[in-house]
DNA sequence: TTGTATGCGTTATCAT
DNA sequence: ATGATAACGCATACAA
């Protein structure tokens, strides 16, 4: 490994001048200059990070903690978006990502110790349990955090609308003449209280009536349960016309129980989705859905980030809202 | 922050017997030890890994290679499974992960020298273009590597089971009946120059003749090149009775083709995948296709990688190779 | 058994 | 404009 060390011996000047030749400093001589980063150039000298962090108190790293309750958090095509713009942002501003996890072999921490531990700059929390104590001691520590579709006092957080995501859809659906609408929801997080909540607060502005067995619980990103809550629905007297779906992947086990029973989509049933991933354009007929600006998101995340870190004095928590839009398919059907 | 300093004075021992102590070494007191690490607790008192990675030489942090060559490496589903295992095994043996990449804000550097910035312990090279200059150098430099799906000389890998993949793919169509058999391929890399081979093998070995336009070129998890494929397979003269997709996902341009011509599956036209990915099962008809051990590949990168930075002496370079399994589904008809 | 001294590679302060 | 020196937090060879 050469060092600033190597390089002073080379060019017979002192490591203090290297250093501050490499990183240019206006007090050393553009001839001294030049002649240390050409030398430095042909030894292949390359900074360490490591010693620069512990002199600098500064890492130049960002963890990243995807902790999935429902497992398989980076799997599902939602987050690594996410996680795909973050890490693309934050290098693009210098920074690299490392992962934040409890339990990092016999070392057993939390998020914010392993934070620590790694001298992590600041931290984008994205897909956690909220309410988990170690999640919510990190975000209430004096580490810089950016939250993903929730909100803690005071921190910064990156939202996206899913009062209004939800409104579209609604109202895209009883534009098409539909009044008898289900919704199939995830676990009740913030998330979806608010997209439960936005459904009802719409239905009721445009005057349709949600009965209780309408609305139907399920799991994100879990094909089976809301195979078996569309199982549910279409085993009720009264039928609702059209069934909202947790998300898009989730609508493929109510796809695939909709086919069981004979009906075909849209004709019989109309359906809607939720995310606006990939896998839902590809599908015939393409999936009515609410797209979420997740490389948006992951990009704002990390702006943010390492706006808080780089400008500590001039911050200020920000809330900023991602609007997605509303990708229309055609698995919603005009019974008008 | 909490160092062994303040640890020290609250103790009233040296720093070096503090060290000692937490690290359970063997000529200090249990008295001693006892104490040290009893006020360590009460004081907070974390590890740096920054400093202690400056003086031992070793981070226990290694770094991970996703340069996609098709863009969006990670949100495919075959590569973040990989890395979700990946993750869970290293930090399972005490490593940390880290992106590598190029161009580090506005440092420029190649994948070698990101590694070193960092002082990664190890890198694991999944989805990479393995002609590129850049990860030729990584993966023949003096850091440990280990790459997925391809080999280079003297190095570690984990190879999925193309060769057999296929091979067992052909089979049982043949054993359906089939002998008009096309291949959609992805790009020219060498995990589709085995599954070529396998296939054109495999057939011959069957006694199936390989028309030239039954092989036809595609991008891998590109939907639309692959519509495009299955749109010139079905113009031909004497189309094909079953077509293998280069995976899963490029299945469902070909499908959406196949529908926009009336043909339905399987009774007009059978089907294959390959990655057996979630997806895949959750389609009506089931997919045929062959699953990809994802999980499995991406812990024994880990573990090799590992096992060669902590027994350096004793390594010698391994392929490992991860065997699959054929999901039958429900897209080939028996036409024998 | 404990403590002293030194260095990992870098940056920052303060002389010169 | 340049250099000597110290310090970041930790681990270790060696002395006591």
């Amino acid at each position: 490994m050469v060092t600033i060390t190597d390089i002073s011996k080379a060019c017979g000047v002192s490591r203090a001048t290297v250093s501050k030749a490499l990183n240019g400093a206006s007090d050393v001589s553009p001839e001294t200059t030049k002649r240390v980063r050409e030398t430095a150039a042909a030894l292949g000298y390359l900074p360490n990070a490591t010693a620069r962090a512990l002199k600098m108190g500064r890492s130049y790293n960002v963890g990243v903690l995807f902790s999935d309750t429902t497992g398989g958090g980076i799997s599902h095509e939602y987050f690594s978006r996410i996680l795909e713009s973050v890490k693309a942002e934050a290098e693009r501003l210098g920074y690299d990502i490392t992962f934040i996890s409890k339990d990092l072999g016999r070392l057993s921490m939390d998020y914010y110790e392993h934070a620590k531990y790694r001298s992590c700059d600041g931290v984008v929390i994205a897909s956690a349990d909220f309410q988990d104590p170690a999640v919510i001691r990190l975000a209430t520590s004096e580490i810089p955090t950016v939250t993903l579709d929730y909100s803690f006092d005071s921190r910064s957080s990156i939202l996206s609308d899913n009062v209004r995501g939800m409104e579209e859809l609604v109202r895209f659906v009883h534009a098409k003449g539909h009044r008898k609408i289900a919704f199939i929801h995830g676990e009740l997080t913030s998330v979806t209280q608010k997209r439960l909540a936005s459904f009802r607060r719409t239905c009721a502005e445009l005057g349709i009536p949600v009965p209780a067995e309408y609305v139907r619980p399920a799991v994100y990103h879990d094909p089976r349960s809301s195979g078996l809550a569309t199982r549910a629905l279409l085993a009720l007297e009264e039928r609702p016309t059209c069934i909202l779906f947790p998300d898009d992947l989730s609508y493929l086990g109510g796809m695939s129980e909709l086919e069981r029973n004979g009906l075909s989509v849209p004709k019989d049933m109309s359906v809607a989705g939720y995310d606006g991933i990939p896998l839902s354009q590809v599908l015939r007929p393409r999936l009515t859905t609410y797209q979420q600006g997740a490389e948006q998101m992951g990009k704002e995340a990390a702006r943010l980030l390492i706006e808080q870190i780089e400008k500590p004095d001039t911050w200020i928590p920000q809330q900023i809202t991602v609007e997605g839009r509303l990708l229309e398919g055609s698995t919603v059907i005009d019974i008008g």
